[in-house]
DNA sequence: TTGTACGCGTTATCAC
DNA sequence: GTGATAACGCGTACAA
C-alpha cells in the first residue's frame, strides 16, 4: 500500500503539498496538484484511516449501545441515528449489550480510547455515577427520560405519557387495570410505575405487584400474558403495555381464545409500529426515530445540549 | 491524555517494557510490572485505539452492509454477526445503505483504508465485479446464495427452497400461484425467480409477469397486497410471499374481508419469525441468525472459506 | 530481561 | 505556494 511519501516522491513535491490536495487545501499551485493527482491514480493511493485518526485526533465514528437489535423500538433509534449521522459523515459503530453492565463499560472504553467520538445509550444498565466520569472523554447522550443534566438526553416524558394511558383506560371504564413493563430496572420504567402507583392511589386502587409484569418485550411475551391472564383467579380488565409487539401477542392468542375485545380485555400500548395499527391495536405513538436524530444532533451541538422531551400521541383504535 | 512515555518515565524504565507489560508479554520482572501498573493507575492511563491501528495494522473492527436496520431479516442477521464476533472480540461497524450503491461503496473504502479488517454484505446492489476488487484489502463475505467462489458466501438455497415452496402449494391443489420478492434485482430473488419460472413450466403455466410482485417487505406491503389481490381480475389462489411480515399483512386484511384461507387463498412466507408462529403462519425456516454466525467465522478462518448452504425447513402451519 | 530506535501514515507548524 | 520536520501514541526488531 503506497503511502503519502511515496506520491510526494513520485509526483516530485512535498509530503505536505500531497496533504494539501488531499484535504483540498487551497494555495496549491495547479500543475502541482495534477502531478499528486496522477501519482494517487499511479499508485492506486488510498488514505489510511486509523494514521488520520491518530493524526487528527477524531475518527468521525459515533459508538450505539443498544440491547438488542431485534427489538423494534431500538431497531428504531438506530435507524434514526443512522439517518441523522448520514448527515455529519458519522459511521456508527454498534454494541450490542443485552443488558450487560460489562459489555457497556466496553463501550465507554471505545471512547476513552479515542475510537468513537461519542456515544449514544439507546437504553443502559450502568449507573449515571459510572457514566459521567466517562464524559470528560466525549459527548454522552442517554435516550432515557431522565432527572439530571449533567449528561444530555432525548426522551418522551414517561410519567405524563403513562399517566395519559392510565387515564383513558380510566374513562372507558377500567378499574382493574395491569401492565407491563420491558425491564423494571430501566429508568423509563421506573417512571412508568411511578404513574401507575400514582394512578391506582387516585383512583383508590391497590397497587398490586402481581399485576405489573416485567420482562415482557415480544410477541411471544404476549402470548404468555395473555394465557397467564386466563389463569389468574382476579383478573385485570385492561393492561397498559410495554409495546405493540406485546400488544400483538396478547391480541392474537385474546382472540384465539375468544375472549372479548375491548369488553373483557382492553389493551394498550406503546410506539405505534406497522403491526400495530394493521391490528388496530390501541396506542401510544412514540417519536422513536426522532430521538434517534435528536441524539446525533446533540453531539454535534457542541453548546446547547439539555434534556428534551419529545410529544407522544395516543392513537384509539380498537384495543380499548 | 498520558501516553505510554509518559509511563515509562514515571515508572522509571523504557516504552518497550510499558508496551510489554500493556500486552501481557513475559520476560517483564515483577517489580518493574508493578511500577508500571502504578504509574498508569496514577496517571490514569488509558491506551489510544487509532495509535494501535494505525500501529498492528488491524483494528478489530468488522464492517456490515445493511440496507435497513428495521427489516427483522437483517436484523437477525446483524444478531448473529454481533453474537459470533463477540466471541473473536470485534466490534461492529455498521453501514445502512438502503440499496444506494454509493453506500455500499463507502463501506468498501472503509475496508481498503484499513479502518475495517473484513466486511460482511447481508445484501448488495453493487456489482461483485466492483466489490472483487476490494477483495486484496480484507476478508469480504457475502450474504447471499451465490454462484461465483472467488468471495466467500453464507446462505440457504433459494432455488430448491422456493421450489419446495411452490412444490408444496403444488400438493395443496395449487396451480394459480403468485409471488412476492423484496428486490427482483436481488441475487437471491433472481434465484426465487427462476424457480418460479421452473415450476410455472413444468406445470403448464404461463409465468404472468402481474403475478410477481417487486418490492415486498413489510407489513404494510402485505396489506396493500390483499387489497389489491381483491381487484383482480384473475387471482392467484396462493402467495409465496417474501417474508413473514408480508404475509402477516396479507393474513390480517383477508381475514378481515372476510376471505376464506386457506381455501380462497393460501399464503407460504419465509423466516419462521415470531410473527408467524403466533398467528399460524405456514413458512420455511431460514437459519438466519446462524448465517451471520457462519459469516463471521468465514472471516476469522482465513483458510477455508467457500460457498456453505445452511439448511431450511417447510413450517406447516394454517395458511396453507 | 531490558532499552534504543525506528516504523506505522497522516496532519500541523513554521520558516522560507 | 511550498517544504522540512515535529508531533500523534504505540509496537517491535535488534542490540545489549
Amino acid at each position: 500500500m503506497a503511502n503519502i511519501r511515496e506520491i510526494a516522491g513520485l509526483a516530485g513535491v512535498s509530503v505536505s503539498t500531497v496533504s494539501r490536495v488531499l484535504n483540498n487545501h487551497p494555495y496549491v499551485r495547479d500543475e502541482k496538484r495534477q502531478a499528486v493527482h496522477q501519482a494517487m491514480e499511479r499508485l492506486d493511493y488510498h488514505r489510511n484511516l486509523p494514521a488520520i485518526h491518530l493524526s487528527k485526533g477524531t475518527t468521525n465514528l459515533l459508538g450505539v449501545v443498544l440491547p438488542s437489535i431485534e427489538i423494534p423500538y431500538f431497531g428504531n433509534i438506530v435507524e434514526g441515528i443512522a439517518e441523522e449521522g448520514l448527515k455529519h459523515d458519522l459511521q456508527l459503530v454498534l454494541i450490542q449489550t443485552n443488558y450487560n453492565v460489562e459489555k457497556e463499560l466496553e463501550a465507554l472504553e471505545l471512547l476513552r480510547g479515542s475510537l468513537i467520538d461519542g456515544l449514544i445509550f439507546t437504553s443502559r444498565a450502568a449507573s449515571l455515577k459510572i457514566i459521567k466520569e466517562y464524559n470528560p472523554h466525549g459527548p454522552i447522550i442517554l435516550c432515557e427520560d431522565s432527572d439530571q443534566t449533567d449528561l444530555p438526553s432525548v426522551s418522551i416524558p414517561h410519567e405524563k405519557a403513562f399517566m395519559d394511558g392510565l387515564d383513558y383506560l380510566l374513562t372507558k371504564g377500567h378499574t382493574k387495570i395491569a401492565c407491563t413493563l420491558g425491564r423494571k430496572q430501566g429508568t423509563n420504567s421506573h417512571k412508568r410505575i411511578k404513574a401507575y402507583q400514582t394512578i391506582m392511589d387516585k383512583i383508590n386502587q391497590p397497587v398490586r405487584e402481581q399485576w405489573i409484569f416485567d420482562k415482557c418485550l415480544t410477541i411471544e411475551d404476549g402470548i404468555h400474558l395473555t394465557e397467564n391472564w386466563c389463569r389468574m383467579t382476579e383478573r385485570p380488565t385492561a393492561f397498559l403495555v410495554t409495546n405493540d409487539q406485546v400488544a400483538a401477542g396478547m391480541v392474537l392468542t385474546a382472540k384465539e381464545k375468544g375472549i372479548h375485545m375491548p369488553e373483557e380485555l382492553a389493551i394498550l400500548s406503546f410506539d405505534n409500529q406497522q403491526i400495530a395499527k394493521a391490528m388496530h391495536i390501541s396506542t401510544i405513538d412514540i417519536p422513536i426515530k426522532q430521538m434517534g436524530k435528536k441524539a446525533v444532533q446533540f453531539i454535534q451541538n457542541t453548546e446547547k445540549r439539555s434534556k428534551v422531551s419529545l410529544p407522544f400521541q395516543l392513537i384509539e383504535r380498537a384495543t380499548v
